[in-house]
DNA sequence: TTTTGAGTTGTTCGA
DNA sequence: GTCGAACAACTCAAA
């Protein structure tokens, strides 16, 4: 009898599941192992630790279907697949490459530890569509723009979903330690598991895909695929998604789109693996930034939602209340914060990947650069988001602002964006904390003025 | 090597 | 109210 271990991390589901699927062909039985890293566990943030527990559950579920189950263990990745595989007698880990720099560094580690004792590990696949590093430009460099990328990306194509396996056969009698607590959440999260992951996608098809081209930059109809923080850990394929739509509708190709944004960000990180923390463009490191009691004051009043500008408190307790932002807000919540207060955009990174289930280092993080002006974009300084003028144009009816502040409730219609117009009615919502205008003024100045 | 066209998501001003 | 131009100058990708 042969066996294999396979070193489940951000892909949580069995079906197109390429190092199962290899594993399976490989051995006669299957070891499933999850390794509950004390670090990584403890770094997650409640959200997407609750998320996590619930698709790990729903991962044992679903292994037992099979015939097999979920082994858990806690510790460093190394010691515990070495001690899985001793015990299973495995001289194969599979794992899917995960393409980030501290899991990269983990590979290292567990491929040297097993090594040495005559076992080897195995990658198979990554959690996206093309790897990150396999498209390059004509003169063999990383891309560094989207829309070269983006096309290279569409003309490569992407492999078929894999069957989902009938039968796992795994040994009995190796230790589990079991999961940890599941912690107590205020928020209200997504629906965790790779057949809610499936469920959702299936509702995006049916409400959402065919009208994805007009309707994704509006909040008010939440009409975007909620898929982000299945993508995140897995439950879903990019792989999957991509094969359920149509090439040639123009609204299918805006979303493969998003998932493109999704792959080119994980090669920009992958190639400057340093980018993660620190400003992709040199000359934008030391644009100034405001440090101190009023600058802490002004980012508590951002994570709060309590800035006085509407669209960007909506979603900022949007935030607190799903572990969600629509994309749109996203940026316009992350431009207040750099353009508006002056801070450092790694200040917001930190508190989205805080309170985000679908936090992920690559698409987060650039994604902030990107509005912060230091990321992969040539020439965004004078871009600096409306917060006003971008709720009107994308929540026109105030909708989203009303359902996130109830304050705001009896305003009506985009009067909602605009409520020191109507001060009888907004009971309790703060004053605007600064003048956009002149904080537009000042960001450009520092931006202009920074040392190159 | 040099050149050329283009660059997610915007705002503001003035005609 | 609508529309086009300006907002600096730079970097990237491809020819």
């Amino acid at each position: 009898m042969s066996t294999a271990v396979v070193w489940f991390r951000r892909d949580l589901r069995v079906a197109d599941h390429p190092a199962l699927r290899a594993a399976i062909g490989a051995a006669d039985e299957v070891v499933p192992v999850f390794v509950v890293e004390p670090a990584l566990w403890g770094g997650a943030g409640a959200n997407r630790r609750w998320f996590l527990h619930g698709c790990l559950t729903a991962l044992d579920e679903d292994l037992r279907s099979l015939g097999s189950r979920l082994v858990v263990r806690h510790g460093h990745p190394t010691e515990q697949l070495l001690a899985v595989a001793r015990e299973a007698g495995a001289d194969t880990v599979f794992a899917t490459d995960e393409c980030t720099p501290v899991a990269s560094r983990w590979e290292a580690e567990v491929r040297r530890v097993l090594g040495e004792q005559g076992a080897t590990l195995s990658l198979e696949s990554t959690s996206y569509a093309i790897p990150p590093g396999t498209l390059v430009t004509k003169a063999g460099g990383p891309f560094k723009v989207f829309t070269p990328f983006f096309r290279a990306w569409r003309a490569h194509g992407h492999a078929s979903p894999l069957e989902r396996p009938r039968r796992i056969r795994t040994p009995d009698g190796i230790t589990d330690h079991g999961l940890p607590e599941r912690p107590d959440v205020t928020a209200d999260l997504p629906e965790p598991g790779e057949a809610a992951a499936h469920r959702r996608l299936e509702a995006f098809l049916r409400d959402g895909a065919d009208t994805y081209g007009d309707d994704r930059n509006r909040p008010d109809l939440d009409r975007t695929s909620r898929l982000s923080a299945h993508l995140r850990f897995g439950t879903l394929h990019p792989r999957q998604v991509l094969d359920r739509l149509d090439p040639d509708d123009p609204s299918h190709t805006t979303f493969a789109s998003e998932l493109c944004w999704r792959e080119f960000y994980a090669g920009v990180l992958a190639e400057w693996p340093e980018s993660a923390w620190r400003s992709w463009r040199p000359d934008a490191t030391h644009v100034e930034v405001d440090t101190g009691t009023d600058a802490d004051e002004r980012f508590e009043a951002w994570a709060a939602g309590r800035t006085g500008f509407p669209f960007v408190d909506a979603g900022m307790r949007q935030l607190l209340a799903e572990g969600f932002v629509h994309n749109r807000v996203r940026m316009v919540v992350a431009s207040f914060l750099v353009k508006d207060l002056h801070l450092d955009w790694t200040r917001g990174a930190r508190h989205f990947m805080e309170h985000l289930v679908d936090g992920d280092l690559a698409s987060n993080n650039h994604g902030w650069q990107w509005t912060a002006g230091t990321g992969t974009d040539a020439s965004p300084y004078h871009r600096v988001f409306n917060p006003v003028t971008q709720g009107q144009r994308f929540d026109p009816d105030g909708d989203y602002v009303r359902r996130w502040i109830p304050e705001l409730g009896a305003v009506p219609g985009a009067a909602a964006h605009e409520p020191w117009r109507h001060a009888d009615i907004s009971t309790g919502y703060p004053s605007p904390i600064v003048d956009h205008a002149e904080e537009r003024d000042e960001a450009l100045r520092r931006w202009q003025a920074r040392p190159r």
